[in-house]
DNA sequence: TTAGCCATACGAAATATATCGTATTATGGA
DNA sequence: TCCATAATACGATATATTTCGTATGGCTAA
């Protein structure tokens, strides 16, 4: 079954993904505007690279109307899971408590932050 | 300065890497058969991948033998960082807390890991 | 109506990555 | 010495990704 694929966005689709995961759907004008926030690009690059991941089922669109409205297809979490894995297996030997103290390490949280963490451990030994 | 510029290796020269880190040091031969345990692949390909990897800058060899010897000339440690980093600013928002509890609730550590993750904790919790 | 704008579609080229076949050379054992 | 083996070098091909030029068609304001 397609269905059940794993299709791994390649860095320019998650970039675009994120434009489309923070607006829930946006035309490919609305996305490219704000990839040239962050870099420079032809509009028809960033048109070309939503219909090839239109073709991959990344993303959904209506093309009802002239100008088609793109909604992402894949959810911000499982995509998540999906680079965490992957990098847990390829850079930290499957260990995922290695790249969790490599990230904090890295980039140290605020109090808020090492609150929620904090808490998210308790309930973890809590539940051992 | 090329020195600084930064080398983002591909997904099988990070497969060779790896086998570099655990080894130290290795030929082509050891790193491919290594390789083979996990899947199939041609030996010329694995020797032409570390060539690459040696033209990059990504590996040094010693040649004074018929038999090149190659070593990693990168870290682990940098290469984490190097996709650590990448991956909260483009799947986490550049928030690296959100990463941590991704982790954690993906991948569930052990009592043991869980203890070494809270006392990394208490240090940043005592450092503010 | 029609000129201009904006959108899509499409194909071609540029670049990066991965794979492999073949040629060549060094080396050690018969 | 000479051959079989194993290693490197190199080039060709395949595939994936990115970039962009151009063609085409709809829509609207003058």
């Amino acid at each position: 079954m397609d269905k059940f694929k794993i299709i791994k966005p390649t860095e320019g689709e998650l970039e675009i993904l994120g434009v489309l995961w923070d607006k829930e759907s946006a035309t490919v004008r609305t996305v490219h505007e704000e990839l040239c926030k962050n870099k420079e690009a032809g509009y028809t690059t960033t048109l070309k690279l939503m219909q090839i991941m239109f073709e991959k089922g990344l993303v959904t669109r209506d093309s009802s109307s002239k100008t088609h409205i793109y909604q992402p297809a894949v959810t911000r979490e499982k995509t998540q899971t999906q680079f965490v894995d992957k990098m847990i297996n390829s850079l930290f030997a499957g260990s995922g408590a290695e790249l969790v103290m490599h990230a904090l390490g890295d980039h140290k949280p605020n109090a808020d932050e090492l609150d929620k963490i904090q808490q998210l451990i308790n309930q973890l030994k809590a539940g051992k």
